[in-house]
RNA sequence: GGAGAGGUGGGUGAGUGGCUUAAACCAACGGUUUGCUAAACCGUCGUAUGGGGUCAACCUGUACCGAGAGUUCAAAUCUCUCCCUCUCCGCCA
C-alpha cells in the first residue's frame, strides 16, 4: 500500500499511476476522508489533553485531601465526548484503510505505458528455435506414451489441475528442482522450506488479500491459505522486524509446492502442463537497500536466465506494460520458454520489484548505519523456475523421433539417467 | 485436547490505579582519551501520527506495554474475551 502521506502530497503522481495501471481511482474519496480523519482527531486530542491534565489535577487534589468532585463531575462530560469522537473517527480510519488497500503501487517510470500483453516489450532473447527435423509432438502426446505424468488418474485422486508424475517424469522434476535450489545457494541465496499454509495476516502482507482471496485455496476451519507461491511465506519472513543495514539484501530461495484456483482459463491454455491447480516452483525472494532495488531486481533476473541456459532452453525476456503488471509491482520482467510442440512461448518465470509496497503492509524496515530513523526495504522476487512449463519445453525440445526424451548432461548427475524411454 | 506460568522498546528485564515524560542494563550511534586495538569515561538513543515552525536536525499535542472490549476523573497495572509462547500431561508421524 501506499502511504497516506504520499497521496495527500502527490495526488496527481497516484492518480497518473492509477491510470496507467487500469485500476479504479478513488483518489478524491481518500484524500476527503483524510481531511475528515484529521478534523475528528484535532477535536479528539484537544479533549484528551483536557482529560489528561484534569486527572491529573484531581490526583493531585486527592493527595492532598481536598475535595475533587467538581472537576470528576465535569470529566464525566468530556469523557463522554471523547468516545463519540473515537468512535467516528474509527469508522472514517476503517474506510480509509479499505480504501488504501485498493490503490496499486505505482509503475517505475522505466516500465512502458500499455494496457494489453500486446504492449509488453521484447528486451532480450537467448538462443535459436531447436533445429527438429520432423514434426514435434507436444508433451501431452509425449509423457502419456512414456507413461511419466498421468493426468487421468490426478483427475480421479483429486480432479483436474493434479497431475500425477510418475517414474522417470518424478525423477527429472526433482533433479530439476535439486538443480534449481543448489545453483539458487551457489548463488548466495539462503535455503528456506517455508510452511505450505499461512494465515491471512501473511496474505495481507504480500498483497494476496483482501481482494485476491479467490485464487487461493483456503482451510477454513482453521483459518489458513495454501500458499499460491514461496513469495507469500519467504517475503513474510521478517514481517514486523527491523533488519540491520549491514544484513541487507537478505536472499532466499525455497522449493515449493504452489497451489492456485485459477478460475476461468480454457483450451490450450490448459492443456496439459499449461496452467495445474498445484505446481511446484524454485522461488527467489531478495530484501534490500531502497537505493539498490533496481540493481537487484537485474540481478535476480540474470540469476533466473542463467537456470534456462545451462539447461539450453529458448528463451526471451519481456517487460510487462503498465496495464499487464499486476497490483502489487513497480516494475516486472517474463521470462518465456519456448515450447516446440505447441509452438508458442511460455512464462516460466515472473521477476517483479514491489519497492516498499508489501514492506509498508509488512512492516519490514531497516535501521541504517549511522543511526537514524527506520526505513522501509524494497521486496523483491523471481521464479527460477516454474516446473510444469521447464518440464514440458524441455520434454519437447529433447525429444527423439521414435518419442524418447535426451536428458540435457547438466542434470545427468541429478537424474542419474540420460534418457527417458 | 487438559493443567499451570507468562507476553513490557532493537535485545535482556523492573514496574499491582495518580512525580512513569516507561527504571536499569546490553546493543547501536556521537565524542574524549589512545602509537594501534581494547578498555574506561561523557553524551545521544522507541514507534506512529496531528499541529506549529527559520520545513530532514526545533517546539508541542495524542496514541501505543500481545489483540480487542470494559470499569474509572485517571489503566502497563483491575475485569472479560481472544491470540500466542513456555512447562507438564494426553494424543501422534
Amino acid at each position: 500500500m501506499l502511504e497516506l502521506k504520499f497521496i495527500r502530497e502527490h495526488p496527481d503522481l497516484v492518480r497518473d499511476g492509477i491510470r496507467k495501471k487500469g485500476e479504479t481511482d478513488r483518489v478524491d474519496e481518500i484524500l476527503k476522508l483524510d481531511v475528515r480523519r484529521r478534523e475528528i482527531l484535532g477535536n479528539a486530542e484537544a479533549l484528551k489533553n483536557t482529560r489528561n491534565r484534569v486527572s491529573e489535577e484531581i490526583g493531585r487534589l486527592k493527595k492532598n485531601k481536598q475535595d475533587a468532585a467538581g472537576p470528576i463531575s465535569e470529566m464525566e462530560k468530556v469523557k463522554q465526548s471523547i468516545k463519540a469522537l473515537d468512535e467516528e473517527f474509527a469508522g472514517v480510519e476503517s474506510e480509509l484503510n479499505s480504501l488504501l488497500l485498493n490503490v496499486p503501487n505505482l509503475p517505475h517510470p522505466s516500465v512502458p505505458e500499455g494496457k494489453t500483453p500486446a504492449e509488453n516489450q521484447e528486451i532480450a532473447s537467448w538462443g535459436d528455435e531447436p533445429e527438429i527435423d520432423f514434426e514435434p509432438k507436444p508433451h501431452w502426446d509425449l509423457v502419456s506414451k512414456l507413461d511419466i505424468i498421468d493426468f487421468e488418474r490426478g483427475v480421479k485422486i483429486t480432479g483436474a489441475g493434479f497431475p500425477l508424475y510418475k517414474a522417470g517424469g518424478a525423477r527429472l522434476q526433482r533433479a530439476l528442482i535439486n538443480f534449481f535450489l543448489d545453483e539458487a545457494s551457489a548463488r548466495g541465496y539462503t535455503e528456506i522450506q517455508p510452511p505450505l499454509m499461512v494465515n491471512a495476516a501473511s496474505a495481507t502482507g504480500t498483497g494476496q488479500l483482501p481482494d485476491k482471496e479467490d485464487l487461493m485455496y483456503t482451510v477454513p476451519k482453521d483459518e489458513l491459505f495454501m500458499i499460491p507461491t514461496a513469495e507469500v511465506p519467504v517475503t513474510n519472513i521478517h514481517r514486523d522486524e527491523v533488519l540491520v543495514e549491514d544484513d541487507l539484501p537478505l536472499k532466499y530461495c525455497a522449493y515449493t509446492p504452489c497451489f492456485r484456483r485459477e478460475a476461468g482459463s480454457y483450451g490450450k491454455d490448459v492443456r496439459g502442463l499449461n496452467r495445474l491447480h498445484q505446481f511446484d516452483k524454485v522461488e527467489l525472494v531478495k530484501i534490500a537497500h531502497p537505493g539498490v532495488s533496481y540493481n537487484e531486481l537485474d540481478s535476480l533476473r540474470g540469476d533466473a536466465e542463467e537456470l534456462l541456459k545451462k539447461l539450453g532452453l529458448r528463451y526471451r525476456v519481456l517487460l510487462m506494460c503498465t496495464g499487464d503488471m499486476g497490483f502489487t509491482q513497480t516494475k516486472k520482467y517474463d521470462l518465456e520458454v519456448w515450447s516446440p510442440g505447441q509452438k508458442r512461448w511460455l512464462e516460466v518465470s515472473s521477476v517483479s520489484n514491489f519497492e516498499a509496497f508489501q514492506a509498508r503492509r509488512m512492516n519490514i524496515r531497516f535501521k541504517s548505519r549511522g543511526g537514524g530513523k527506520p526505513e522501509f526495504v524494497h521486496t523483491l522476487n523471481g521464479s527460477a523456475l516454474a516446473l510444469p512449463r521447464i518440464m514440458s519445453a524441455l520434454i519437447e525440445q529433447y525429444q527423439t523421433p521414435e518419442g524418447k526424451v535426451v536428458i540435457p548432461k547438466i542434470l545427468h548427475r541429478y537424474t542419474g539417467f540420460k534418457v527417458i524411454g
